[in-house]
DNA sequence: GGAAGCAACTGGCTTGAGCCAGTTGACTGG
DNA sequence: CCAGTCAACTGGCTCAAGCCAGTTGCTTCC
């Protein structure tokens, strides 16, 4: 029925690769289905088990299908994506809920949201964020708290947040692990830092190989890198966070005037 | 020097894919810099060519080098990113400049911009989309529109944006590939759309094939999807577009400002 | 001087063999 | 009934060999 091998100028694994992402696109492989195994396929396609398995692998770097060791090669689930947005940010979100948005989203995916800082220390501000706080990264300190955001104890999330010293001054938030309600962003009302103007800057990429497996991530999956500033009333940054989100499980959503 | 082999219980091919990994973090192997070759990998480590292979196709997958046929491999160099933000959408900007932000990015790099609609079409519009544009899937028509974007004529992203039949009329949005001076935001603001505030639902994931040959992307490289809805001083939605952006090459910058 | 040819390099892809290590379910013995 | 065992499956990883196809620079010949 279709091409012989003679006609097709494409290299056997492409070939299979090619097959099964039809399989899969046109969902005759549904999401969780389990592909033929590697010994299958060669056999079926008349080469060597290898190619069966390189063929897999393109697969699984364009994120189409995980390995299970033991197991087999499933196609993977579409797992509904977290949208978070700038109301992360609001003040009568939180107040109202008093539950974070992140905690919002998971539990609207019926998960159990769970959130760990795991430290807080002085540092040197990394380069970019130093440009963004207007600090001179040579000789300015920070303070930097790491958090980590998980659904069902499964990690989704990272983010550093860095907070210029002068800002943070003996405040819980320069050492305390826990900031008690309405979390870090009323911390810095306590302080007079009331934030109205947010700038997030986005970028995908794959991860690196600490957030690999810190993030415990699937093969051909990218992160999502946001730099975040908050400003407050006077236009003066006062707080920079760097997150770092599973793309598979996250995405975002703006919604905004728009400036004339 | 090292640990002896017997001493790692890492595979080989885990092995000196850490080891480039090291040496390309390190700056060791600054951006642009050619690997040794996989034959010199595999006599260097005392392992078959496919070994060292595997290696280098591991920190393919992660983005960080890419293979040229013939020549070598190479740390993969790291381009500047193009910022798209809300002012896209500036009114001023637009007059101020006639220029597209995109048009100006680009030129800021050195490069040159070019912008190419491929196809004005009249079709149904994706459930997504039609979600969006607050339209019934089945029953709805709508124009579609292809935008490609180069850079060097190298295509970095591609704008398929969907119009309301009732919405574009007979004017040039339905038909006319060239749209003019002030580009499509002026043409709607003719039709007494003018736009006031936008929704960015932002993703990031590996690309399909298509996008993967379409935009030539390097392997390792995911995309950004943007889906933008416009809405009028009426907050009625009028205009739906899907960004897919090759992530190496471009990021995204918003400031905006909190909600209470 | 310039073009053609060629050798020596590069990665691309495959073969078929082998061993290791998780997973699963059926079969066994208490 | 339960627990343990074990065989048969899965993918993970490697080897050694071979051929193909781009790239580069040198050499040769006109």
């Amino acid at each position: 029925m279709d091409d012989q091998a003679g006609t097709d100028r494409r290299p056997p694994s492409r070939r299979i690769a090619d097959d099964l992402r039809t399989s899969i696109q046109s969902d005759e492989l549904a999401p969780g289905a389990k592909l033929p195994s590697e010994r299958e396929l060669a056999a079926q396609y008349g080469t060597a088990r290898n190619t069966a398995r390189e063929a897999i692998s393109i697969l699984q770097g364009e994120g189409l299908v995980v390995a299970q060791h033991g197991r087999g090669v499933f196609v993977r689930p579409r797992t509904p994506l977290m949208r978070l947005g700038a109301n992360r940010y609001s003040r009568r979100l939180r107040s109202e809920t008093g539950l974070s948005p992140f905690r919002i989203e998971v539990t609207k995916q019926g998960r159990t949201p769970k959130t760990e800082c795991r430290s807080v220390t002085r540092d040197k501000p990394p380069a970019d964020v130093a440009d963004r706080l207007g600090l001179d990264p040579n000789t300015a300190t920070v303070i930097r708290r790491e958090n980590w955001y998980f659904a069902d104890d499964e990690p989704v999330q990272v983010g550093v947040t860095y907070i210029p010293v002068d800002v943070a001054g003996d405040s819980p938030l320069a050492s305390e692990r826990t900031l008690g309600k309405g979390s870090i962003y009323a911390r810095f009302e306590d302080l007079g830092y009331r934030i109205t103007r947010i700038r997030e800057e986005i970028s995908a990429r794959m991860p690196y190989h600490e957030e690999f497996t810190g993030l415990s991530m699937p093969p051909g999956v990218p992160v999502i890198e946001v730099l975040h500033t908050s400003f407050d009333d006077k236009h003066k940054p006062f707080e920079v966070t760097r997150f770092v989100m599973r793309g598979d499980l996250n995405g975002l959503d703006y919604e905004m005037p728009v400036e004339d």
